[in-house]
DNA sequence: TAACTGTATTAATTCGGTTAGTACAGTTAA
DNA sequence: TTAACTGTACTAACCGAATTAATACAGTTA
């Protein structure tokens, strides 16, 4: 369900986080959709319990998920999540861009690079 | 010359390597401009002159740099770093760019968004 | 009742980042 | 030549976040 042996050095946290977050937003868990209870996960990915609460705690904190003491956790279905999540993403595409500006990098160029490599 | 107090939380070599980086890229720094000594850097910043030792040798090792014992470290003639900056900035667009699919924007609203948002 | 849920708490550990102190060799200007 | 700079290297210590470990408790469900 989720890979975690992505090279970088990030926390494991963080990547639980992004692999679930990546795999509401594209649809794959949809609303209401019961995700693998805290211990489960914890002895698939073989990490610690704690580690993975971590993880689905902030989920809810972001809204992505809601937690239910004896019941599990579930897939949130009010969608404002992916629009907090629209603004953060704008907000490092308009960073990236600016860095782009001093390397030279037109918009229009730019631009052009989203809409050509489509198929990546 | 350099500000450190960014919020975020990441490594202090880090941020002296961004700021440099920047100040290079934008052109604030020509090339075989004189960098502050280590020591000299390390006091005006209020930290530890390995920390910046360790920014300057990775900044060498990406070839925004070059460092003489004995004389200092200046900006770099070449500018290849600044061809695998713009790989690797590119990179990251297109990450983002697949994250903006899933969420359902397209290709012309994000080429939309670079192009009006200019003035940020 | 038994087996599952999420949640909470505390302690110990691991590890990267950072500091601290010292040392050495090359450069430069008085 | 000497003094004061440079970059560089090395070791030891410290700190804090991430992670593990071990329990414990309350709600849910079959």
């Amino acid at each position: 369900m989720i890979q975690i042996n992505t090279g970088d050095s990030r926390p494991i946290y963080e990547k639980v986080k992004d692999s679930l977050r990546q795999l509401i937003i594209s649809g794959a868990l949809g609303a209401d959709s019961k995700l693998p209870s805290v211990r489960e996960l914890a002895v698939s990915l073989t990490i610690n319990p704690n580690t993975i609460q971590r993880a689905y705690r902030e989920l809810e904190q972001e809204g992505y998920i809601v937690s239910v003491p004896g019941k599990g956790s579930f897939v949130s279905r009010d969608r404002s999540a992916l629009e907090a999540r629209k603004v953060k993403l704008t907000e490092q595409l308009l960073a990236l861009a600016a860095e782009f500006d001093e390397l030279g990098v037109t918009r229009e160029e730019l631009a052009a690079i989203i809409k050509e490599e489509r198929d990546t």
